[in-house]
DNA sequence: AACCTGAATTGAACTTAACTCAGGTTGATC
DNA sequence: GATCAACCTGAGTTAAGTTCAATTCAGGTT
């Protein structure tokens, strides 16, 4: 469990900036339909100047899926920490996983597109290191599902079932929404929200 | 709706067997990692070979994930055709969905780990034929499952909701499978199928 | 003010893998 | 056995990511 230590920024750094503009880029385009030399101009620097922050474009993206699992699972905490009711947390988790800014919208579809990426293991060490780091909050955020059952299970709120298969089945049906979910398409997100909250409820509690 | 003449087997095209390795390598290595070469190598023709048969890497995904998505299409309307309880058949589509060979399941993955591919218009007129055709038929999966609800909300079997969004519901939840499955794994595909069946019915049904 | 240090940046060169091209081989059909 | 289309190949091109040696810049030291 080695946490990676987030390179302090300097006063004229511009990883923010990178990360900011690469999300924007990668979100709508896509990762592959990208020029790492197009997030170099939108932040305003020469291409090789990425370098200086990011070892390769793969390297970015990776950090980018890594700071969001670690977003989602400290909204998951905050949103369940004081709610004792299992049925209660469980929507109190599903409602957090939907207030999201169109930002965060992107960063969770680079996510989900590109979760494959954390199976095979990579060449260079601070890309592996990214990697490692990702699986293993992929895992703390399934685990974080999964205990929620465990806990409404032995309580007597959840029937009992494989909590495992059930927690990993519950957070893909929320995160599926991600793959087609647009912020400028017809259906809004609270409306997303509560049906999938009602959904959640049924497929745990019934 | 224009649809794709699958071109004819020419007695010594080796159409089928590059489509077959690309879903071996695709679906086991990742698209983006497999290089083009190894396909290739596998079937046994120089790289060049390859652009005999494809326009492009990205053609031949395109044609692996249309195909994919007619095949799925197909089980759907086979295995729902003389059911008329949409509870029932409701649970004979998510066994269908999930009663694939190993081989079936890479092309799933891969379908889903590309999903992406469908949004952007690509370049050359091949490859954006099979991006047309690839995207309709995720339309026509998805207006598979919601006629079955819609059906099901009519005949008062399921309780009256938003079923385009429902559909996608158990669509992504279905599907979701594909990302995290392997035939290698802990989890029996039945086992998964079974609690998914349930998972469904609960949603729409409750 | 002159100097030093390390972070930040750059242009030019390199690498790799997808792709193109100009032509060669094979085999079914007449 | 001539023909034609399908099929295949080696050599060369291109595009995008990446490396590297050299340079600029900002802030602190003497």
């Amino acid at each position: 469990m080695t946490k990676i230590v987030e390179p302090e920024a300097g006063p004229r750094s511009k990883r923010a900036a990178i990360l900011a503009a690469a999300v924007d880029c990668f979100g709508e385009a896509g990762f592959e339909a990208t020029k790492w030399s197009t997030v170099a101009e939108r932040v305003g620097i020469g291409q090789t100047a990425l370098y200086h922050y990011f070892e390769s474009k793969t390297h970015c993206l990776l950090t980018i899926m890594r700071l969001e699992l670690q977003r989602s699972h400290d909204r998951f905490a905050e949103a369940t920490k004081d709610t004792a009711d299992p049925v209660e947390a469980l929507r109190a988790a599903v409602r957090a996983a939907y207030d999201v800014s169109p930002h965060e919208v992107l960063q969770m579809r680079i996510l989900q597109n590109h979760m494959d990426l954390l199976s095979g293991s990579r060449r260079s060490a601070r890309e592996e290191a990214e990697r490692v780091a990702a699986r293993q909050l992929v895992q703390v955020v399934e685990r974080d599902w999964t205990n929620l059952l465990v806990r409404g299970m032995a309580q007597g709120a959840f029937p009992l079932r494989d909590a495992q298969l059930l927690g990993a089945s519950v957070l893909g049906l929320i995160v599926s929404v991600w793959r087609w979910y647009r912020p400028s398409g017809p259906t809004p997100l609270a409306e997303i929200s509560e049906l999938i909250e009602g959904a959640c409820v049924r497929m745990v509690a019934s």
